[in-house]
DNA sequence: GCCCACCCCTTGAAATCCTAGGGGTCCAGG
DNA sequence: CCTGGACCCCTAGGATTTCAAGGGGTGGGC
């Protein structure tokens, strides 16, 4: 199991949470294992990014949250996608492929030809 | 001109400036340039990002400074890469594929088919 | 009865980037 | 001559996000 890129994350983490919604309902924990399996373990999150991360969420209305019972038959809060946070995410979907691929152009970005005449 | 991606940037910028960096020197005001070329003006710099990451790349011995003169005739600082900062990119740009290539996989993840024998 | 997986939450520090300024030089055009 | 814009450097303070490190509680298997 190789260390799990860590820094990367910034701006990524809410992408993530929303893409985990879009089929079903989860609560956080949940929402952490999916996280995990999506990404093969490549991207891990702590409990101390997750939860502020929804409370943002839901605060910035993508998201809304309804106390439940898990299968494991334990109190959870479950969060489910708005309209608005399905706009939100094709937006951001959007936005890093956009990005990601800006970088990769940049990371094989052709040095100007220069000196081969002299 | 599409808004550029900017919450993305979070943990790259390094990246962006050590690749800058590769075939030649550069200084700062070249490297902004070289980044919006690089990414067709999908990323952008502010001036106030690139000056303290140059600080900080040099303060860990990723690059190094040395004040010369532009091809405008002006003086300016030239930052080249240092082996210690090719070692760093090259784990950088490892770092980011697979954290692009994560990101990716979780975003096109296929729900688990449940149901489709009740 | 105990432990582990499950599940929720908060505080404070650390890191990175942006905003919004500051300054100075070269040179083309009016 | 002189003004403006591109070129080039720098910094302070604030905003945001993530992490580390703690806290607590419940259910079920051994």
């Amino acid at each position: 199991m190789p260390a799990p890129a860590v820094e990367l994350l910034r701006g990524s983490l809410d992408l993530l949470i929303l893409r985990s919604l879009t089929q079903r309902a989860l609560h956080g924990y949940a929402v952490m294992r999916w996280i995990d399996d999506a990404t093969s373990s490549a991207v891990q999150i702590e409990e101390g990014s997750l939860y502020p991360a929804l409370y943002r969420l839901v605060d910035r209305e993508w998201i809304e949250s309804d106390w439940g019972v898990s299968e494991n038959n334990r109190r959870a809060r479950y969060y489910t996608l708005t309209p608005k946070g399905r706009l939100q995410l094709k937006a951001e979907v959007r936005e890093f492929t956009r990005f990601a691929n800006a970088m990769f152009q940049a990371l094989s970005f052709p040095e100007p030809a220069r000196g081969t005449h002299a």
